[in-house]
DNA sequence: CCTAAACATTTTAGACTTAAAACAATTGGA
DNA sequence: TCCAATTGTTTTAAGTCTAAAATGTTTAGG
């Protein structure tokens, strides 16, 4: 508390250090994390980071995706998908149809061979994580979801207001 | 805690759920956020994320990098480097120089017009991470870095192991 | 029915990114 | 001194990514 109080209500150059320290430490835990994800998914099974990424989206769903789907749940561009399937397609892990009710809709999905791979190795992938975030105890990791959480939602709504 | 607490010492399959949809969580604050600033300093600027990374880090340092340390700090490849300092000197925001003490190493610093056109875009972004942290309180703040920090050493700790 | 708007995807142009190889310069022993 | 590692940077090849424009399809309102 500062002695004047009243200024608080005027539109002052506040200080906004503390906010961009925690942007900065999200960026770096997050850059390093995906580093040593993409280091270890090209040394072990030769795979890019987004190609598993894709087939984790598609393993999650049966029945197949749309690219539309892929593209928001991925907040990748349409464009991005477009080309990524293309190489998933070719290299026999995905298989692509037109929809037969909406011929404007390509659906996706992995193949037997994609689905075998992706299993694989998303049950090493998974070892990895847990190691990564070995030190933190189940009440940081429930603390930093509830965090998280809160952060998302604040940012989800600048994003809304920018949107106006 | 089960009934046969024995059994935690074996290898047992274990359930990893909760760390890989923490990092699931942090990757999409991480990607929701990071987008809504590259769109806003696009938008506003017409400057890239990296371009604005890369003289975020000169700012703080008035007598210059070499290639290595920038590498470094952004935890991008040299490479990424080089071609991003070509566009900036190309553009006059940065100044680039051969180390009189070894002709291996290139220093680069902000050129006046590069250090204004920061400052300038720095103020803003400083609103728009307050804006975007906006609901979180003094406490989360305190709290995320701390919980971000512990994630940081653990994951360090992880790439340690695997270089070994 | 027609057609303007909306929608899904692809294309385009350019930038960013990585890993690995190549190149250049320095350094630390033998 | 010499030269084998090391270090700093660039190049290469391939892939990822975005924003914006273009293309093709569906849908609704008149």
């Amino acid at each position: 508390m500062t002695l004047d109080s009243e200024t608080k209500a005027v539109e002052l150059p506040e200080d906004h250090a503390d906010e961009l320290r925690l942007w900065l430490r999200l960026l770096t835990c997050t850059t390093l994390i995906e580093g040593e994800i993409r280091g270890r998914l090209r040394e072990r099974f030769d795979v890019t980071l987004p190609r598993f990424d894709l087939m984790a989206q598609l393993d999650k769903a049966p029945d197949g995706m749309t690219l539309s789907d892929v593209s928001k749940r991925m907040m990748v561009s349409n464009g991005n998908v477009t080309g990524l399937v293309e190489r998933l397609v070719e290299s026999g892990h995905l298989d692509r149809r037109t929809s037969d009710t909406d011929r404007r809709v390509q659906v996706i999905r992995l193949t037997k061979l994609g689905r075998a791979e992706f299993r694989k190795m998303a049950a090493e992938h998974e070892t990895w994580i847990a190691d990564i975030f070995g030190e933190l105890t189940e009440k940081d990791v429930r603390e930093l979801m509830r965090l998280l959480a809160k952060t998302k939602g604040s940012a989800q709504k600048a994003v809304q207001r920018r949107q106006d």
